[in-house]
DNA sequence: ATGACGGTAGCATACCGA
């Protein structure tokens, strides 16, 4: 199984890029975040015509996520269970698989930093926090299925210094304080593995990249979209790439897409 | 010194993003 996890900042802007790399990587499930539209604006048709089943869990103007799954593909949750969300962000999903019941996650965590015109507001900040603890709780509750789990999303954290450019820029940065990590190490400590970090152990893999100030060129770069694996899942792992194409194209969106493969 | 880039809503400019 080949899974991968995109921001796409726009599912519409975005649509000729998007069927494009579908085309060529043929991924069979596909974890979009910031699709920024609702249900009804969906693409399903394009989509679905490249053979996918879709689950969408959309929103008018900002966030939204979706599901894009070759296989069997089952609606679990929308939004985190027991944690009250006016904004789109999580959709979980249990796919069906080379004889496995995988359960899925698209995530797209809350970015956390005050609005430009208003530095000390820190109502986004704890709207982060309190996102990231139901979040953990339900990553806890998913091990206890015993089925192959895999979240991955735009997670918004900078797990440590080697994966931004410069890290004393961002050190009170919402992406990188240490609260934030240590919410993000504490999901692997239950059993969650970094699928990319698996692999490469000390391997830049941006997966973002400004649109301002030549931010790609100079490689200006964060690691902040992941693919986290349960055991059962990250024993099946066979490899990790961020796949930097999409990011070099004509109206790209400021992501690239990470794709990992299952055997 | 300022803006820098891009999407959405909706019609001028505000808000969001990382």
């Amino acid at each position: 199984m080949k899974i991968a996890t995109y921001n796409v900042n726009s599912v519409n802007a975005r649509l000729p890029n998007i069927l494009k790399w579908l085309e060529k990587q043929k991924p069979d499930v596909v974890l979009l975040q910031e699709i920024k539209c609702e249900f009804n604006d969906f693409p399903f048709l394009e989509i679905q015509s490249l053979g996918y089943n879709i689950k969408v869990l959309g929103q008018k103007s900002y966030n939204g996520v979706a599901v894009l799954s070759r296989y069997k593909l089952k609606l679990i949750a929308e939004n985190l269970p027991d944690f009250p969300d006016e904004q789109a962000r999580y959709l979980e999903v249990e796919v069906s698989a080379e004889g496995e019941n995988y359960r899925v996650a698209s995530v797209y965590l809350p970015n956390g930093n005050p609005p430009y015109n208003n530095p000390d507001d820190d109502s986004r900040y704890k709207y982060k926090l309190n996102w990231m603890a139901a979040l953990y709780k339900r990553a806890e509750y998913l091990l206890t299925l015993h089925n192959p789990v895999i979240l991955g999303g735009d997670f918004n954290v900078i797990l440590e210094s080697d994966d931004v450019y410069n890290p004393e820029e961002y050190r009170n940065n919402a992406l990188f304080r240490p609260e934030v990590r240590k919410r993000l190490w504490a999901l692997q400590h239950i059993g969650y593995y970094d699928a990319f970090r698996v692999l490469h152990n000390s391997k830049i893999g941006y997966t973002f990249w400004d649109y301002a100030g030549g931010a790609l060129h100079n490689d200006l770069g964060m690691r902040i979209d992941y693919l986290f694996l349960s055991a059962k899942a990250a024993d099946k792992l066979i490899s990790c790439e961020v796949d930097k194409l999409p990011r070099q194209s004509d109206k790209p969106s400021d992501h690239t897409a990470l794709i990992a493969e299952l055997r």
